[in-house]
DNA sequence: CGGGCGTTCTGCTGAGAGCAGCGGCCGACC
DNA sequence: GGTCGGCCGCTGCTCTCAGCAGAACGCCCG
C-alpha cells in the first residue's frame, strides 16, 4: 500500500472496506462473534497502514503468528492485548469499536439484501 | 424499574446513560479497556430491562456471580459468552458494540472538557 | 531459485475462565 | 429492630486456552 502515513483515523472507519467474504456466522446462522469482527477490523486497519504482520506485531510486543491468529478470529485476545495492538496501529478503542459497529451494520444489510429480494420474488 | 418490556433496541443506545463515574482508565491515564466498557454497557442494558443479575444470568445460562464479575470488568468473557448474554438481553452484537462506541465518545468528551478548561486557566 | 509474507502445526507453561459455596454489606420495607 | 432482595467479595477448584517458540509449508513475485 501507500508509503505515506495514513491520515488521523476518523471517528468512524471511512476507509474503503476490503473486498471478500464477511466473517463467519455462528452455527445458528446468527450474527458473527465478537472475536471474528475484532480480528477482521484489526487486519483491515493494519492493511490501511500498509504494514505486515511482523511490523505491527513487533510494535505491539507480540508474536506475528499470534497476531495472525487474532486477525483470523482463531484466538481471543485479552483487553490488554487489544490495547497493545490498537496502540501499535495508532488508533483508539473507540476507533476500533466504531469500525466493528459499522462493519456489522454493513454485514447485516448484505445478509438481509438477498433475503428481501428473495421474498419479493416469492411474492411475485 | 418499569414492568413494560423495553422498546426494540435502537441501532445506537439512545436511552439515558446511568449517572456515576466512568469506567476506570488504564494506569497510564489512557482510555479504558474493552472489558470495562463491555461490562458497563451490559449492566446498563440489563438495568434498562429492569432485571436482576439472577434473571439475566439464568437466561444466558451462566452464574449470576460470574455475570457480576463481567459487568464490573473483573473477568474477560469469551465471544460465546458475550453472545449468550446479548441474547439474554435481547440485543444484537451491533447494538452492544454501538453502545460501547457511543459511551467511549461520551467518556472522551468528559475527560477532555475539564482538561481544556484547565489548560485555558493555566494560560491565563 | 530465493526471498517475503502469511498460515499451520506441534508442544509447552502458566494464567485465567467459569463455577460452587459462603458470608457480608447496604438500602428498602415492615 | 428484623427481614429481604440485590449485589459484592472471598476461597478454592478444575480445566481450558492464551500466548509463546520453533519449525515447516504454500503462494507470489522478481
Amino acid at each position: 500500500m501507500a508509503d505515506t502515513p495514513p491520515p488521523p483515523p476518523p471517528a468512524r472507519d471511512e476507509t474503503p472496506q476490503d473486498a471478500g467474504t464477511p466473517p463467519p456466522l455462528t452455527r445458528t446462522g446468527r450474527e458473527p462473534l465478537w472475536r471474528h469482527m475484532l480480528g477482521e477490523r484489526l487486519r483491515h486497519l493494519r492493511h490501511v497502514r500498509g504494514e505486515t504482520l511482523d511490523q505491527t506485531a513487533r510494535r505491539a510486543g507480540i508474536s506475528p503468528q499470534y497476531l495472525s491468529e487474532i486477525e483470523r478470529g482463531v484466538k481471543e485476545p485479552s483487553s490488554e492485548m487489544i490495547a497493545a495492538i490498537t496502540g501499535a496501529l495508532d488508533v483508539t478503542l473507540v476507533d476500533l469499536v466504531s469500525a466493528v459497529a459499522d462493519r456489522l451494520v454493513t454485514v447485516r444489510a448484505t445478509l438481509r439484501g438477498p433475503t428481501c429480494r428473495a421474498a419479493f420474488a416469492l411474492a411475485a
